[in-house]
DNA sequence: TATTGTTATACTCTATAACTATA
DNA sequence: TATAGTTATAGAGTATAACAATA
């Protein structure tokens, strides 16, 4: 990636002023950190599936059949990590690999019954503590959440 | 999506929540794992300090003298971990530890002059990439985010 | 020669269990 | 006996480098 964004744009043109940036930046990233902790602290015990496995595995049923290397971007992780966590998960049956009739250097995975149907038990089950704290915050705070989603999403995401 | 909340119109005002909390709580779990990813790939590469140790030498600056299971729980990991982590940041000359003197199993742990100084360093030039990303939302979004920062503070914290 | 994915290897992060030292 | 922290150990997660297969 190496997104090194020096050689053309002026640096950072905003209204709000850079201050809001680094400090925003600077309390999200810790927000973030501990809620990562958090999540893993509490990925589902009852599956046996990691956060890591659980994320991916979402991630294969809801873009369909994906390469492992569109996967292993969409999950920002190296593709050899996602080459050994679609391994972890075929094994356990819940994802299939497909080898690219075409071009037999490709391969697609999928999502299986088992896969859609665990993914579904787990994503209630598991999220049943983190439900629980959201509940504990306020109407207002939980409403600023959804509001911040899509923004966390897209920052998250790819389009940079 | 419902991403227009900048000015009001509150898009899902459910207060019971359950249906909410499980979309809410699954996307936020993506999103967070996501963004851990990406902020740990974007650690600053220079200093040679991961994620792990800035975050908790950020705490110790913070927090200032804290006793080692403290921040254990502040940073969300188990003692033994902190112990590992304290010990590298100990290494580096970033923290100190003082044995209390009324309790001698107790350890505090403080930033020292070199820590608070790397810690300002890294800030910033590590959050430029970050920065960088952020400056490419809109400008509803970063307030969307900004607005939501106390909600995943809280969320990520203690107070549940 | 370039691309897709894998294997080999090593390192970081983290946890649990058992331990030491204080109290 | 209880508490604060450490050591020992093991397992996940991840990356880089080198490789194989295919195009």
């Amino acid at each position: 990636m190496t997104a090194q964004s020096s050689t053309e744009a002026p640096p950072i043109p905003r209204d709000e002023g850079d201050e809001l940036s680094v400090e925003l930046v600077a309390r999200l990233r810790m927000a973030t950190v501990r809620l990562y902790r958090l999540m893993r602290q509490h990925a589902d015990p009852n599956s046996g599936l990691s956060q890591t496995l659980i994320s991916a595995l979402a991630t294969v049923a809801r873009c369909g059949p994906v390469t492992l290397g569109r996967l292993a971007e969409l999950e920002r992780v190296q593709p050899p990590s996602m080459t050994r966590i679609v391994a972890q998960l075929e094994e356990r049956a819940l994802v299939v690999r497909h080898v690219d009739a075409a071009d037999r250097r490709i391969a697609r995975v999928q999502v299986t019954a088992a896969g859609t149907e665990i993914l579904d038990e787990v994503r209630t089950r598991r999220n049943e503590y983190l439900a629980a704290r959201l509940s504990e915050l306020t109407v207002d705070e939980r409403r600023a959440l959804d509001a911040a989603l899509p923004a966390l999403e897209r920052l998250a995401g790819l389009q940079s």
